[in-house]
DNA sequence: GACTTATTGCAACTAAGTTGCAATAATATC
DNA sequence: GATATTATTGCAACTTAGTTGCAATAAGTC
């Protein structure tokens, strides 16, 4: 976990458990579903409570440092927040995750011209083939 | 419902039982919660079982008659299959559900040129205040 | 009307996530 | 470093959504 997020985390009145830790640092850029973060934290020993890891979870998402996604099937995925708004594509086969950078001016502007909602925010994932499962 | 949907359903098998045709009748091109489904049946009278509803769905969606879209909250609304693909919009404050079309062959261009992917299907929907809760 | 089989309702179950609370441990203060 | 404060943890119990197996029912066919 970098500095940077343990400044951010104390300075907001968070105390650093061990089990804070582990979390932040099997969090990454890429989503990770509740299952493969539990699964994760059990291969490296760590056996925390359910309730422990949706609380920091929950809370981490409340704070902004994590960033919580629906993709293809039910229950959420999570990431570390990074500075760019970014979307994802998911395979239909194998489930690897990849981000996708797109134009988001363009689209924005493109829902706001045909809606009359003041519109704050979006949710837009891809799915189909990877590389590697198309050959 | 349709005399359309009749025939389709018929075609393929399926019988046209009183709960089955209640629960076409209720979906309409807006999507619904099962929760709603089951609150607007009760309204009308019926008294279905769960399980019922459940399996009633999820044939409908795998046959292409219904859609199923991700929201703000958890779980599947679902909705008439309509002849073009669309979007939603909800409103954050009163949940309300819109429509909203765009320019699908720039986002879809858009994201191809962004991935090694072969994309096959997305998922896009805005969020927002609507004009009613803006005043 | 009798036959075939898709569909229903029920009960029991599974899995995800939540809540309350007493015990624990991270941080601040002395 | 010891002490006090209170955020956080782990546990057990619970809620809620959705699923499964199966016998009973009822659409559609002949």
């Amino acid at each position: 976990m970098s500095a940077n997020l343990q400044q951010q985390l104390q300075h907001r009145g968070h105390r650093l458990t061990k089990q804070r830790q582990a979390i932040l640092a099997i969090l990454s850029h890429t989503p990770q579903s509740v299952a493969m973060i539990r699964h994760t934290l059990h291969e490296q020993g760590f056996h925390f409570d359910k309730t422990t890891i949706y609380r920091n979870l929950h809370s981490l998402v409340q704070h902004g440092l994590v960033l919580a996604t629906k993709l293809q099937d039910d229950g959420l995925y999570y990431e570390l927040a990074s500075h760019h708004h970014h979307h994802h594509v998911q395979c239909q086969n194998c489930g690897r995750i990849e981000d996708i950078e797109l134009d988001e001016h363009a689209l924005l502007q493109n829902a706001a011209a045909h809606s009359t909602f003041a519109i704050k925010q979006h949710q837009l994932e891809f799915f189909g083939i990877c590389p590697q499962c198309q050959s």
